[in-house]
DNA sequence: GCCGTTTTCGGCCCGACTGTTTTCAGTCG
């Protein structure tokens, strides 16, 4: 079930759409979006809160408030069930057709009843859209393509798709350019991403164009100037380049990270200062350049400290920013050590010895060996197994005295909460993560129940994969979040955050929301074989989005902290 | 609709590209 904060933002913003639709005041609309991104992002739950508490949300002022105890009392907002009645909520869905905007899907619905994906095809086969105003040749011919990348394409594609592909084009670019990287969505680490942006810095643009559009991967220029080229790719997303003078560099990097709610904010801050940002740079109200080599310059002249990408989606960090009170975020170096990985003793695809291999030569301090249990019957694990490996990787250790190897398990949370194996063989192991793998759709108060006694278990030191989603492919497990993450820091249980692409889990929003209950977190890759130990950087970022610390992160600590955490664990 | 160390009224981020336009609206990020 969705939590009364996202049901009321998406309302909100749904009011905000309709609004774009049927021309509504523009500065309207952008207090609606302003709010419902607001209200997604509010500790409190509002549907706990009065008048009063709404108010206090940032930008919902009187108007906003009252339309959510309207969400309240009813479970819906008046205004958005009228607008529905005039435009029908399919109108609003035929916007997500590239090209295609709230104008020309009002006109399209106004003067050819046009209000779903499919009876708009149907009238472009009729020719129904001929003499239409604003509506020439290849606009009709846009749309009937934006309508088929539409229904091929899922739109996003998992964080490390785009990061392979955008790591590709800046190696293939950098000699033709001064500076060249990754922005956007990107760089702010969000786990989906929709397009590529890379930026680069060239006096002369001409060359890197050419070069782009010449990729191997290639399939469509969409649009081909000299400061930005759009390029749709068979690997998935569309890849914007942007090409800016050097000197603009600082300045560029700062507007193509976004997000555009960051982006809208920094903007009001410089003309409050009587300043404009552009992409181009900071100028005086009379034109002149102040700064714009560095991100760090144009921050700083806005009177903030840089603000890391990861936190940069209007989510507080702007006011932390100017209070000088922005986390020092947990970075890749900080990691110390792994804490679930696996090996072909169960699913793993490579030997004990290789992934220790691989450990060492990622410069970890310590690194936890967690093989699947027995409950998972699939893998086949035995007793005599486990402590076979466990021998090995006392013989194991003597070759790596700069690395801990610590032997444990990913053991299996069944559905009423209980692990594999009993209290007396559990605790030979060094460590244990505990993971949901079945009975996904049990309801909240099992689910919950199933978490709380899990944390219980003073064997458990860390929940794997909390939500058990696979993006795109597996909903979240549903449990009540606050209850699980209280149980979580009574207990010294820490919330994992795992770094496979398609996990991500848990996802930031709960690390933030974890977060405030005291939980400690623990980052791992999971790696099944030796290439993922590289995903530490995706659940990093995840971390930072959640506005971690390495003092909130359990593997980032020195081994002999991490043994008292450990060892402290109560039931 | 929100908001206020210039304001309780009058502001509200900024630019690139496309297509259909004879000077600009719509879309996108």
């Amino acid at each position: 079930m969705a939590r009364a904060n996202d049901e009321a933002a998406a309302l909100i913003q749904e009011l905000a759409d309709l609004l774009s639709i049927t021309g509504g005041d523009a500065f309207k609309i952008r207090a609606y979006e302003k709010a419902a991104r607001a209200i997604a992002g509010y500790p409190e739950d509002v549907s706990g809160l009065n008048l009063t508490g709404l108010k206090k949300i940032p930008a919902v002022g009187e108007a906003i408030a009252k339309k959510l105890v309207d969400y309240n009392e009813t479970g819906t907002i008046r205004q958005v069930e009228e607008l529905r009645a005039q435009v029908p909520s399919s109108v609003r869905a035929l916007t997500a057709i590239p090209t295609l905007g709230p104008k020309k899907a009002l006109l399209l619905y106004q003067r050819l009843g046009v209000a779903t994906v499919d009876e708009l095809e149907a009238a472009l086969d009729e020719g129904r859209l001929h003499g239409l105003k604003g509506f020439g040749p290849k606009s009709e011919e846009n749309i009937r393509h934006g309508i088929e990348l539409l229904r091929q394409t899922g739109d996003r594609v998992l964080i490390g798709t785009a990061a392979a592909l955008a790591d590709e084009i800046v190696a293939a670019l950098a000699p033709l350019a001064e500076r060249i990287t990754h922005a956007g969505s990107l760089r702010r680490m969000r786990e989906t991403i929709g397009d590529v942006d890379v930026l680069a810095a060239s006096a002369d643009p001409r060359p890197l164009m050419e070069a782009f559009t010449a990729l191997p991967f290639v399939t469509e220029v969409i649009a081909g100037g000299d400061k930005k080229t759009s390029v749709r790719t068979y690997r998935g997303p569309q890849v914007d380049l942007r090409v800016v003078p050097p000197e603009s560099w600082g300045a560029a990097l700062q507007y193509f990270t976004g997000s555009q709610a960051h982006n809208i904010r920094t903007r009001e801050i410089a003309v409050k200062a009587k300043l404009k940002l552009s992409e181009y740079g900071l100028f005086t109200a009379s034109g002149e350049l102040i700064v714009s080599e560095t991100e760090e310059e144009v921050y700083e002249r806005l009177g903030m400290p840089w603000i890391p990408p990861a936190l940069r989606e209007d989510g507080g960090e702007i006011e932390a920013a100017l209070a000088d009170a922005l986390p020092d975020l947990v970075t890749v170096e900080h990691i110390k050590g792994d804490l679930h990985t696996h090996t072909d003793l169960t699913d793993g695809r490579a030997t004990l010895e290789e992934m220790v291999r691989t450990a060492a030569e990622r410069g970890l301090a310590y690194y936890a060996v967690t093989d699947h249990a027995p409950d998972l019957a699939m893998h086949q694990m035995t007793d005599a197994k486990m402590l076979a490996q466990r021998e090995r990787i006392r013989a194991l250790q003597k070759e790596y005295p700069d690395l801990a190897i610590l032997h444990g398990s990913e053991l299996n949370i069944g559905p009423d909460g209980s692990v594999d194996w009993d209290a007396d063989f559990l605790s030979g192991f060094d460590m244990c993560v505990a993971s949901v793998h079945s009975h996904f759709n049990q309801d909240q108060a099992e689910m919950t129940r199933r978490f709380i006694t899990a944390c219980e278990n003073p064997h458990v030191h860390v929940i794997g994969h909390p939500t058990a989603r696979l993006i795109g492919r597996r909903a979240p497990v549903d449990a009540d979040w606050d209850e699980v993450f209280r149980a979580a820091a009574r207990t010294g249980t820490a919330m994992e955050v795992n770094c496979f692409p398609d996990r991500l889990d848990l996802p930031a929003d709960l690390i933030r929301r974890a977060l405030r209950f005291g939980v400690k977190f623990s980052i791992d890759t999971d790696a099944h074989s030796v290439a993922d130990q590289r995903n530490i950087r995706f659940g990093v970022g995840t971390a930072q989005r959640g506005w971690l610390t390495p003092d909130d992160v359990i593997n980032t600590w020195p081994l002999p902290r991490l043994r008292e955490f450990l060892a402290a664990k109560k039931g």
